[in-house]
DNA sequence: TTGTAAGCGTTATCAA
DNA sequence: TTGATAACGCTTACAA
């Protein structure tokens, strides 16, 4: 049988309530008392049930990180950053897979939350913009944090980048090197990222005095068919672009084997860039300038904001980087 | 207030023990009784407590997934698999990244048992290795699974492809393209498949005749960075090979870059080819070979093998697919 | 086929 | 600073 309480406050001839105590670090012990409890703890190799706390307490000490995203890279880097944390707060990760398109998408989270007692929600985008999780999580008022914002930043703390300036200033880059017509690949429509990317995109252009053309727009979701498909476009036309900004780096991989189908000459006679939401830039690499995000991080940010900080209005901006390979434009 | 088993039962007119019976599906329960507690339920839209379930009745509904593997896309893709099985059952997964070679490896495991009261453990590569952890699981008498097999397959049911098999079938392709000089890369150490995987690859040499040749070797992590040292330590060889076979695409994809940088045309002047464990092998298609793994379904027949099977020695030996591009040989 | 009562292993309340 | 006792919301005997 394994040990219970009453076995630890037997040995160390207390009683239950005082092991309680020191289990979960409360005041008001002696430090000659802790040290007997502890002691027994060791000796019997006890870990307190979490069902037991849970029911007792009507908190379970485990958080849930709910992503809808078809980026394993990002997800799983956010996971690592999120599972770490939890482990130093003494807390448990619950990872969960959502369907934000699904019919019973919010009734799979509220049964989530009831059955477990949930103790906070991690919402990475693009769940953390479905307004009516929000309204339901606000309205049960259980504590939950976004990666990746939002519209209305005082509705909860949130971890993200800036993913306006880093798309901004990467097209800044793309223009310092001399190109005038730069492709864009819209990110998945679900995203806030993809609407962020394009703003920043649109931001470099009117501060560089080059007129946005939605001709050199195309759209895709965030994965690598999508980016190949995009580049085609964006090469088939009358006056191709001379660089290619996409808004993710599975998409940038696309546009990379596409160029390397057309025979096309990298990077002298193509620029290509993208946002690294997936390390895919790696397999890409260097043709590719990148903008990095630090993934783990976001997960550490989030879930700091959520164990720690009770203000609603908290934010944690991450540094992002710019990684940049030079290249030429075909024309000037 | 959250409805109680005690509600619906007023609700409902019967005990609560009658209502406990209708949620676990229990046998013996009146048609119409069972009618009329669905209705409660329903009606109260109750949600038991997992706390509750869990102290009660001396189990969780939840199994763990352990791994600690450097490929975000491999374990992704199982996560998909084991969650949406689980859901099927009516139970919850639980993702945990481990550390095998941190010191408190298995009490971490341990504890994770003995917390929540764990129903039973998935074991991904090379966590099911680890015979420490192996024999306690054992000892405890707590169900697990293994994928990616291992040694003693007698041990715990499990579910894997054949990678001898696969890695034989790729190398015969290469031979039948008309390679003699074939490299290979070794993947990580830790990871079993590492090792069948070269065994596949020399019995496919022996099958065809030609003799292993250990300067062909070169080992790597499964990483895209030591798939670009292994290639140039392969490619720097007085006879470099004219095909190289790496033991995961995210080797091959360092192969792949590093042919790009010293401008070797492909697949002419170099066959390319890898196990597709992550999905990389899309971004630098259609240079590669790959070997094609059901990543989801593996999750998926691991859950069902854990859920449904009683015995020990059940197997699941998933279909592999072997996808090929071809090319000419340099030399013959 | 259904119901009654006694736990499960903690935390919370309140008193000492 | 400590301890007794009653919850917490279920399941498991056992009875009817």
């Amino acid at each position: 049988m394994r040990p219970t309480i009453h076995d630890v406050a037997h040995v160390a001839g207390v009683s239950i309530k005082t092991v309680s105590r020191v289990l979960n670090k409360e005041k008001h012990v002696r430090e000659q008392t802790r040290l007997k409890v502890e002691r027994a703890v060791e000796q019997l190799d006890f870990r307190p049930s979490q069902a037991a706390r849970a029911l007792a307490g009507n908190r379970s000490f485990q958080v849930a990180l709910l992503y809808d995203n078809p980026s394993p890279y990002y997800i799983y880097h956010i996971q690592i950053g999120v599972s770490q944390r939890c482990h130093e707060h003494g807390f448990r990760a619950i990872f969960q897979p959502s369907d934000i398109h699904a019919s019973d998408f919010v009734e799979r989270i509220k049964a989530l939350i009831d059955e477990t007692r949930l103790d906070g929600l991690i919402l990475s985008s693009p769940v953390g913009d479905q307004n009516n999780l929000l309204t339901t999580l606000k309205q049960w008022g259980i504590p939950f944090v976004r990666i990746d914002a939002g519209e209305d930043l005082s509705l909860c703390p949130a971890a993200f980048i800036d993913d306006v300036a880093a798309a901004k200033a990467m097209t800044l880059h793309l223009v310092a090197l001399g190109h005038r017509e730069i492709g864009f690949i819209v990110g998945h429509p679900d995203h806030r990222s993809a609407y962020n990317r394009l703003q920043g995109y649109k931001q470099g252009l009117q501060q560089s005095g080059i007129a946005f053309d939605d001709r050199l727009l195309s759209h895709g979701l965030y994965t690598f068919e999508s980016g190949r498909q995009a580049a085609d476009d964006l090469l088939n036309l009358p006056n191709p672009p001379t660089a290619i900004f996409a808004s993710n780096d599975d998409m940038a991989a696309g546009v990379l084997s596409v160029a390397h189908a057309r025979g096309i000459k990298l990077p002298d006679q193509l620029s290509i860039a993208g946002f690294d939401d997936t390390d895919m830039a790696r397999a890409v690499w260097p043709a590719l300038s990148t903008i990095r995000q630090p993934l783990q991080e976001l997960g550490r940010a989030a879930t700091d904001l959520l164990l720690q900080a009770p203000s609603a209005t908290l934010q944690r901006v991450l540094k992002y980087e710019l990684i940049l390979r030079s290249s030429t434009a075909r024309r000037k």
